[in-house]
DNA sequence: TTAATTAAGATTAATAAGGTCTTTTTTATC
DNA sequence: GATAAAAAAGACCTTATTAATCTTAATTAA
C-alpha cells in the first residue's frame, strides 16, 4: 500500500523542472545528481513522463529535458496515474476484476469512496501550488 | 498501491463472523470454503486477527474461530493496520524515514494530508455498519 | 486413545519493484 | 564528414514482497 519509488522520482523531477524558468532544458544527469536518483532509472522515468506529455526531451550534445505542461495544469494524482496506471487500492476496484457481487457489494462501494477521498485530495493542489519548499533526497 | 490479499481475506473473514450470531464458533475450513480463501493461508490470517484481539480460536475437535470484538467497535482502517502495519502511502511518511527536509517538506505534508483523508473515510463506518450486503468470492 | 482441529513456522513459488547495462539514434560542434 | 555527447529503447538482472504450501506439534471432544 505504497506509491512506488518511480513515482517519487517522477515527482522530484517535475518539482525540479517546475521550479526552473519556463522552457529551460536540463540534462538528466544534473537532475539525477541533485535529486539523488539513479541515472539510468531516471531516464526510464523521464521517458514515461515524455510519453504522457509532461516533458519533452532533446537528444545529442546539449540535449536534456524540459517541461511542456505548465506547473499549474497538473496535480499529484496526474503524476501517480501516469507512472502507475489507474489507481485501485483493492483488486476489486479494477475494471478487469470479476466478482458476482461486484456491482452490489457494499464493501467495494465503501472502498471506492475511500479511494475517491484520497484522489480528491491529491487533485486539490497543482504542482505549482505545491512548491513552497520542495523535498530533496 | 494496493491493499494485500491477506487484508482482503481478513476483511471477508470478519464480515462472515460479524454477520453471524454473537459468540458462534465457526470452523476455519468452512470460512475458507464459503469465502473462497486458501485454507492454510486463512489460518495464518486468523492467527493475526487473534493476536490483535479481534477473534479467539479454539483448537481440537469442534474447534474454530469466534469473534470477540463487537462488529460495531472496529473499522476497515483497524483491520488494514492489523494486517499490514502502520499505513504509509509513501516511504517518506514512515517514522523510520530519514530526510533532511522531512519536517519542512511541503510535499510530504501534502501526502500526509491525502493519507489522512483516506484513513478518515476508512474509519467512518464500523464493520457492523458495513454489512448490508457483503462481498463474497 | 483417537480423530479432528488449530498453532507455528519453515519452505517454496510467483510477482513486482528497483536497478543496471548495452546498443542505437540523434544532435552540436570541430 | 567525423567525433563526442546526450537521450531512446529495451533486455537483463537482483532483490523484496506477496502469496501459498507443507510439516510437525499442541490441543480438545468424544
Amino acid at each position: 500500500m505504497q506509491l512506488t519509488r518511480k513515482t517519487e522520482y517522477a515527482v522530484r523531477t517535475l518539482l525540479e523542472l517546475v521550479s526552473r524558468p519556463w522552457g529551460e532544458l536540463v540534462q538528466t544527469c544534473e537532475i539525477a545528481e541533485t535529486k539523488d536518483i539513479p541515472e539510468p532509472f531516471l531516464n526510464k522515468t523521464i521517458r514515461d513522463l515524455a510519453r504522457a506529455g509532461f516533458v519533452e526531451t532533446r537528444r545529442g550534445k546539449m540535449g536534456g529535458v524540459r517541461l511542456i505542461k505548465p506547473g499549474d495544469s497538473f496535480t499529484m494524482a496526474d503524476v501517480v496515474e501516469t507512472i502507475e496506471g489507474p489507481l485501485a487500492i483493492n483488486p476489486c476496484l479494477r475494471d478487469s476484476y470479476s466478482c458476482i457481487n461486484k456491482s452490489s457489494c457494499s464493501v467495494r462501494q465503501f472502498l471506492m469512496e475511500s479511494q475517491a477521498r484520497f484522489v480528491e485530495h491529491l487533485n486539490s493542489k497543482t504542482f505549482a501550488e505545491l512548491i513552497g519548499q520542495d523535498c530533496e533526497k
